[in-house]
RNA sequence: GGGCGAUUAACUCAGCGGGAGAGUGCCUCCUUUACACGGAGGAAGUCGGGGGUUCGAAUCCCUCAUCGCCCACCA
């Protein structure tokens, strides 16, 4: 057994202790049959992504909950893995290949491909390697990823199930498209900003005349988007344009002649009531197009240039364009006004590209079917959210759900299992390759998208399980405990896990989903490595040791929805840390002559102790079913700080210096409450406990080599004992009052001072007890207790617990600072009783309130009289 | 346009129907043999404003204000 250093050095202790659990296997999943296992799946983060705040959190909380399990002794899996993020990786391979000036069309499909795969093996696992530096106690030896063999298999079955049960099918829409990702988007995959733009108004001149009008006015946000415009809309009901309904617009610029129709869409209160209508750059124009059998005219590319659809301005960007239609529209005088307007605006969520909604060939998932029972499961109380204010959310977003836009035009990602025969053009779904038509047997090719990166994740709670073979493993952990997220992928994959996990695997993927704070950084913004306004987990470690950092975490993680990150939590816990340490080092320096032996509350300290040990036990076991962290965190802080080293290891020290039986207990009591408090901090702070725990002696041959296989605390509550409680309140406010005497006079520490105890009751009997740790812990000399007790001349006074204390100063009394502090105390008493006796005098609050709260007051009110009377008395002896 | 969250000590936040709390910071004293990443003592708040319910409200309801987030195809 190494010395312990006087400070605790997480970087000594660490690393080795990771390999330790590592070796020891402790991480890995065991089956046992007839057990039920709790299970986790760990969001998977991207393969591109390093360690951010939000992961350190999520994975906090998750390790918390593994831990505490693993020790309980049920067999425990946290299955972690990562995802292939398609076009997050499909990036960053395009940006190594145009350093070299390449494009993925120089290198072909195969090819970019295989650099994917070796972008994955080279880099894939930075944040598992991160995960470890955490402590997190992931299943590593079982690592899965959403590309692996028996994934892609998942991901094809699943797909042509889909198919063939005609929930997936392809269609020609309007979607959202990233001209710079060149692929596709579903509608949860845009982000919606309000942005100051223009409103346009545009005169379209009429072909012909019609009731004296020679024209008609409208309003766009996108006039670039008039080279598309395929009519002009009206509403039915608006008498200003009854007239020309029917009649022919001449579109400016390009000269296209286009009706004007009547449509109940169109909002007369809105600019002009008059709607140009670009079926193929707009949902809405769209939808008026198929009503009135308008053309759809494709004005962009996928790069969202303009085509030779828009004759003189082809090729250009479509912000170019907007500046030369507007300058054009100018020229000839068609520019009505301008307007300043506020719009939403939609971009790509990964490159932050403004979107454009465009007309193409797109796969769909039809998901009003699959959502019914994904509702179903959390109104019946199957599937529960923490905190549970995000179940309306999810049915928000259920009940009004829209078909998924499933296919990416990318490379990187599951290719979509579906094959066209050139010959007949079947079109064919299958999860083997196929090379020929199943029917014609002419060659076939295969649809070149690739699916939604989080249509493969929706499957993870099963597809790493080894669906859809029925493995073991599926058997025995499916459905898995908890899902522990961030709130902003509950549309993009919480709910689609529950569906696809109904659908597929028969249940519910999970019983409880965490929905977790998001953290912010101090001025509440948006955690931003490119802003620089992000704070890294790894320096935090650094800084503060992994128990420093996943503590300081907990302290902050309530039920509220943001966390504006705040260092000095983290600051804090290192140096809890560093106390753990210190009263662990205290109890191991003074074990010489230890034999090992029951817990025993003997004495009125270490009933104290236990009951307190037996009250946090409680505590921790209902703040973790509750998800309640924060409170678990403070818990475990204040008994270890302010209860355990505070006063009990003071209080022990007497007997500990005593020898004997004494001491033996003392030390009994102290072994027994630092490892159970150890166990109950484990699952937050694993790596210092169990260096600890392992240095403590121990007589039982089965004992584990880790605390990670120790068992959790049972039974503590036996310890509760509220008599020893009250005494050692009573020993603690007389000791805190004569130290505050002591401050006042600045003594010296090794100053003692005599103490005259106007005690009498439970007070005095306590006090007669408790004489010796009233004396250590207060600096006391003499203590006289005794009813009769009179104030000797230089005296400071005070009264704590209902007791007079008068401590002779010879010389050093300042009476005007007595009297005025003296005064104080009995002005606030005064008005404290004051207010007490008010709403005892209350007739309602006597017949309403609940019998314990009136007696509680009642007490409440003649100790605050006695303190009154003995104040008074005090004051006037220092008159 | 809907919905959610926040507003408590200088800062970051707990508490969510019966005596206003913590951490950090601040002030005083202390290198006392577990710990100066410490010990002892202290100062500091009309719990965002206004109504209401209740014997009793920081806590429940309504309303206003400010900040933040989500959802929503009005050009």
């Amino acid at each position: 057994m190494s010395e312990m250093p006087k400070a605790y050095d997480p970087g000594a202790v660490e690393g080795a202790m990771f390999s330790s659990w590592l070796s020891g296997g402790y991480f890995a999943g065991r089956m046992a049959e007839g057990t039920d296992p709790y299970c986790i799946v760990i969001p998977p983060p991207n393969v591109t992504g390093s360690l951010h705040m939000g992961h350190a959190l999520n994975n906090t909380i998750q390790d918390v909950l593994v831990r505490r399990q693993r020790m309980t002794g049920r067999p425990t899996r946290w299955v972690v893995g990562t995802d292939h993020a398609g076009i997050a990786t499909q990036n960053k391979v395009e940006q190594k290949l145009a350093k070299q000036g390449l494009s993925r069309y120089d290198v072909g499909r195969e090819k970019f491909v295989e650099l994917c795969w070796a972008w994955r093996h080279e880099h894939g696992s930075t944040i598992v390697g991160q995960l470890k530096a955490m402590g997190c106690s992931c299943d590593y030896a079982d690592e899965r990823f959403t590309m692996d063999p028996g994934y892609q298999r998942a991901v094809r079955e699943v797909f042509v199930k889909l198919f063939d049960e005609g929930l997936v099918y392809k269609g020609k829409r309007i979607i959202n498209w990233c001209p710079r990702c060149s692929t596709a988007l579903s509608d949860i995959e845009v982000e919606h900003e309000d942005v100051d733009a223009k409103l346009w108004y545009v005169r379209y001149p009429l072909k012909e005349p019609v009731a004296g009008r020679d024209h008609v006015v409208v309003a766009t946000t996108r006039p670039e988007t008039m080279l598309g415009d395929t009519c002009v809309a009206v509403n039915p009901a608006d008498d200003r344009y009854k007239d020309v309904v029917g009649a022919t617009v001449v579109l400016p610029l390009l000269g296209r002649e286009i009706p004007v129709v009547a449509d109940e869409y169109v909002d007369p209160a809105f600019g002009t009531g008059a709607v140009k209508v670009t079926p193929a750059h707009d949902p809405n124009d769209f939808e008026i197009g198929e009503r009135h059998g308008c053309a759809k005219i494709n004005i962009f590319d996928a790069d969202a240039r303009t085509t030779a659809e828009t004759g003189p301005y082809e090729g250009l960007d479509r912000f170019e364009a907007r500046k030369r239609v507007v300058e054009d529209l100018e020229k000839q005088g068609l520019l009505v006004k301008v307007d300043e307007h506020m719009h939403a605006v939609g971009h790509c969520y990964r490159c932050h590209t403004v979107v454009e909604p465009w007309l193409s060939d797109q796969w769909f998932v039809d998901m009003k079917p699959l959502a019914k029972p994904a509702i179903d499961v959390v109104r019946e109380g199957k599937v529960r959210f923490h905190p549970q204010r995000w179940t309306g959310v999810y049915y928000d977003w259920m009940e009004n759900i829209r078909d998924w836009c499933v296919s990416r035009q990318l490379w990187w990602g599951h290719q979509i299992p579906v094959y066209y025969c050139d010959a007949c053009g079947e079109m064919t779904a299958s999860v083997d390759h196929l090379d020929v038509c199943p029917r014609c047997g002419g060659s076939v090719r295969q649809d070149p998208d690739v699916l939604d990166t989080w249509f493969s994740s929706a499957l993870w709670p099963f597809a790493t399980l080894g669906w859809p073979d029925s493995t073991p493993e599926l058997a025995y952990y499916y459905p898995t405990e908890v899902l522990s997220t961030a709130r902003d992928i509950i549309f993009l994959w919480v709910s689609r896990m529950i569906m696809q996990g109904l659908r597929f695997a028969g249940d519910i993927p999970f019983s409880d989903v965490i929905i977790h704070p998001t953290v912010f950084n101090a001025e509440g913004k948006r955690m931003s490595k490119s802003l620089g306004t992000g704070v890294d987990p790894l320096d935090l470690m650094e800084k503060y040791g992994a128990d420093g950092m996943r503590f300081g975490l907990m302290l902050q993680t309530t039920g509220s929805q943001d966390i504006k990150f705040a260092e000095e939590k983290l600051l804090s816990s290192r140096n809890f840390a560093n106390k753990i340490w210190n009263a662990s080092r205290f109890v191991l320096m003074n074990l010489d002559g230890y034999v090992a032996g029951p817990p025993a509350p003997d004495t009125v300290a270490d009933a104290w102790i236990l009951s307190r040990l037996g009250a946090l036990a409680d505590a921790v076991e209902a703040g973790l079913d509750a998800y309640e962290f924060g409170e678990v965190a403070r818990a475990l802080y204040d008994f270890f700080w302010s209860e355990f080293c505070d006063w009990y290891i003071e209080l022990a020290k007497g007997r500990l210096a005593a020898g004997g039986s004494a001491r033996l207990a003392a030390q009994r009591n102290l072994v027994f409450v630092l490892d159970s408090a150890l166990r109950l901090l484990h699952p937050m702070m694993p790596f210092i406990t169990d260096d600890i725990w392992r240095r403590l002696p121990s007589s039982d041959p089965e004992r584990a080599e880790s605390l990670m296989a120790a068992a959790w605390p049972t039974g503590l509550e036996r310890f509760r004992n509220p008599d020893a409680e009250a005494s050692v309140a009573i020993v603690q406010e007389v000791v805190t009052a004569v130290r505050a005497v002591r401050a006042r006079y600045q003594l010296a520490p090794r100053a003692k001072v005599d103490v005259f105890a106007k005690a009498s009751g439970a007070e005095a009997v306590v006090l007669e007890g408790e004489a010796d740790h009233v004396r250590a812990l207060a600096g006391v000399d003499v203590l006289v207790i005794d009813t009769k007790a009179v104030k000797p001349a230089h005296a400071a006074v005070a009264v704590a617990a209902g007791v007079e204390l008068f401590v002779p100063l010879a010389g050093l009394v300042d009476f005007e600072k007595e009297r005025g502090r003296v005064a104080k105390e009995l002005d606030a008493a005064r008005a404290d009783l004051d207010k007490l006796t008010r709403k005892l005098g209350n007739p309602g609050f006597l017949a309403k309130a609940a019998a314990e709260v009136v007696e509680k007051d009642r007490n409440r009110s003649s100790e605050l009289q006695a303190t009154v009377t003995k104040l008074t008395a005090q004051l006037a002896e220092l008159e």
